[in-house]
RNA sequence: GCCUCUGUAGCUCAGUCUGGAUAGAGCAUUAGCCUCCUAAGCUAAGGGUCGCGCGUUCAAAUCGCGUCAGAGGCGCCA
């Protein structure tokens, strides 16, 4: 796909190339000067420049300078390129200037041609992803730190499709953990009733809490626990269905918040189902024809199935290089039965699981379910490329999943993927669903919070044009927005203290910062009867230049958001172009212009607010139309 | 003990992968800008030993080694 800033490269490139060769400079090729070619930092020095002099300095013997010089007396570029001019600067930089006239042209042209495709990657051959996001245990809601994983795997989504892949969203089940044997128990044992029509995740939450106190209280209640395990693993029992209906209320709750974050899914995958559907005999069947998996005969993992990682240089923190899969009881451990799940998703075990479609999401998009009483397909699973978004604590069992795969002799290893990320903090410590920290903060309290937040806001300006039903639209808009742009805007991999007043900031470097700009972009041209813009006449401003030159970087931003699954990357990129749009907007008048630039800056509105939206789009944010 | 991650302005963070020009934002502080397309905005100013040391390099926040501080991890738990 090809797309002007693409095309303004190859001509630096070449145009670099060629007077080398003029200079009898032939033995650097053309990807060594791509590599040498960089942004500026100011617009004073050009849009890019060449740092190729300074590798030449110590070969010509001369000075890098010098050699810029000679190289810029030399160079040849004709009308129609996008470059319009080279300048020798620092110590031997070539800096190289745009020209606008050219190359604004091309940039509006393009993304008035493809609309809302701007900025997406065609491919002609679609690569698969499986990304697995949110698995938040299904007895309690949301904390915040559930929504930054659930909004980091989202985005990473929509990011990946953008960039031409066809991705399949996963949320997994664990619906045979001791937390969910635990809301069973409290369940059969004390009988407690939501008397008090709480949302079901927060009910059973908040039970999950003070049954957590009788276990401190009374040991004995372990027992009933391992029974309920135990059930639940086998199936088929009144226990079984009752934790599976207690976990779908929870589940299908839960989901209730994921929506209204614009989170949606294609698959629910179920512990239990995985363990019914006999994939793991399979898995182990394959894991014991590796000579690094092996039936222990002796020692402390005496009669366990356990896999070898002493070879492997990233388990060197391990206490012992044995990792076991398959306990002395027969069971599998959390690894094995992971090792197994992950064959599935790559598509290496011949025996399938079922599925059932439960509903209809609000984006109108089918969500399925694993179930057993569902039927086959072949539409899921199968990935060629798997992500996991799952807590930075879990990087060891994750590394020992990859290292399965690859002792297995699947090249599929280097397509396995951990997103880790690190969890969000209360100043006074971590949250714990155990201990109920959460309460107060569940991502639900924060959503109504923040739309509270956001309404407050709109009902400082003038908004009688507005109903009552469309400003509580609107305000969660906005204030799901900021909740979801602050998650972005954050590497993965840094802590995240949470404090009201940066999760509900509207200003500044904010969710509604970027639909603000998009909401100027429309406020223009719904003053514009009759759209007739037009490129007749060139952009001299240095804000119109900065505007175009940044939106020009659309797919080179996506295509490395997506190859670094790194959501910072896009969310820099929407705040940096909103930021110019503004400063446009405030520096140069569109309707108010010189007749004849009025026609073009509407164009480049329009092409603004086209970027904006697509932007807004990828990160997930609405786009509004009044704030 | 070993492994991984983090440390950049008063606060919260980009930039580190792929070394490049005076280290960038936002918040907070200060000074301006609504008779002119929506001020959730714009234009400026002040504010930095890029944790610390050594090394590599024409060039280091960025690469290497060491070191200090904080977090997480190293189960037949999940």
């Amino acid at each position: 796909m090809v797309y002007p800033l693409m095309i303004l490269k190859k001509q630096i490139v070449s145009t670099i190339h060629e007077s080398l060769k003029k200079l009898d400079i032939n033995d650097i090729s053309e990807t060594i000067i791509k590599d040498s070619i960089e942004e500026t930092p100011d617009y004073a020095f050009g849009s890019y420049a060449c740092t190729i002099c300074f590798d030449l300095a110590k070969k010509l013997k001369k000075a890098p300078r010098e050699i810029a010089n000679t190289i810029s007396n030399n160079i040849v570029f004709d009308k129609d390129s996008f470059i319009k001019g080279i300048e020798v600067a620092g110590n031997g930089y070539i800096n190289i200037f745009i020209n606008f006239d050219n190359f604004s042209k091309a940039v509006i042209k393009d993304i008035s041609k493809r609309g809302n495709e701007y900025g997406s990657i065609k491919t002609s051959k679609k690569t698969k992803v499986i990304i697995e996001h949110t698995s938040v245990n299904p007895n309690k809601p949301w904390h915040f730190g559930h929504a930054r994983n659930a909004v980091l795997g989202d985005t990473l989504a929509r990011i990946m499709r953008a960039a031409g892949y066809d991705v399949e969203v996963q949320n997994y089940i664990d619906d045979l953990g001791r937390q969910v044997a635990i809301s069973v128990l409290d369940n059969i044992k004390f009988k407690s009733l939501n008397d008090k029509n709480l949302k079901f995740d927060h009910w059973t939450g908040l039970r999950y809490v003070e049954i957590n106190k009788e276990l401190e209280a009374d040991k004995s209640l372990e027992t009933d626990i391992e029974t309920i395990i135990k059930d639940m693993e086998e199936g088929g029992n009144k226990t079984s269905v009752l934790a599976r209906d207690l976990t779908e209320k929870c589940v299908f709750a839960q989901l209730q918040t994921a929506f209204r974050m614009g989170i949606f899914y294609n698959l629910l995958t179920w512990e239990s189902d995985i363990v019914q559907s006999k994939l793991l005999e399979e898995a182990t069947t394959i894991l014991l024809e590796s000579k690094s998996v092996i039936k222990e005969r002796e020692g402390p993992n005496k009669d366990c199935i356990v896999l070898k990682l002493d070879k492997e240089k990233s388990m060197e923190g391990m206490y012992s290089s044995d990792k076991v899969l398959f306990r002395s009881n027969g069971t599998a451990t959390y690894t094995g039965k992971d090792i197994a799940f992950h064959l599935w998703k790559f598509g290496l075990l011949k025996k399938n699981l079922k599925y059932l479609k439960t509903m209809k999401q609000p984006n109108k998009q089918d969500l399925w379910t694993t179930n057993n009483n569902g039927k086959k397909s072949s539409d899921f699973g199968h990935g060629d490329i798997v992500v996991n978004v799952i807590g930075a604590e879990q990087a060891y069992p994750q590394e020992a999943v990859r290292i399965a795969l690859k002792v297995l002799g699947y090249p599929h290893f280097k397509n396995y993927i951990h997103i880790a990320y690190e969890h969000v903090w209360l100043p006074e410590g971590k949250f714990s669903g155990r201990k109920g920290t959460w309460v107060g903060f569940s991502t639900d309290d924060i959503l109504d919070e923040a739309t509270k937040r956001a309404l407050v806001e709109i009902e400082k300006r003038d908004k009688s044009v507005l109903s009552d039903s469309e400003k509580t639209k609107l305000a969660e808009a906005i204030g799901i927005g900021a909740v979801r742009y602050i998650l972005l805007k954050t590497s993965a991999f840094k802590k995240i203290t949470f404090r009201w007043e940066d999760a509900l900031s509207f200003e500044g470097n904010t969710g509604p910062y970027l639909q603000y700009a998009s909401v100027r972009c429309s406020s223009i041209l719904k003053r514009v009867k009759k759209i007739k813009s037009n490129l007749d006449v060139p952009f001299v401003k240095k804000e119109e230049h900065q505007l175009i030159f940044e939106m020009a970087k659309m797919p080179e931003t996506i295509k490395k958001s997506a190859y670094m699954k790194d959501t910072t990357i896009a969310a820099t990129y929407a705040f940096n172009v909103a930021t110019l749009f503004n400063s446009f907007y405030n520096n140069v008048p569109v309707l108010k212009a010189e007749k004849a630039e009025v026609n073009t800056r509407i164009a480049l509105v329009e092409a603004s607010k086209t970027v904006l939206d697509n932007m807004l789009n990828i990160l997930g944010i609405s786009v509004v139309d009044n704030m």
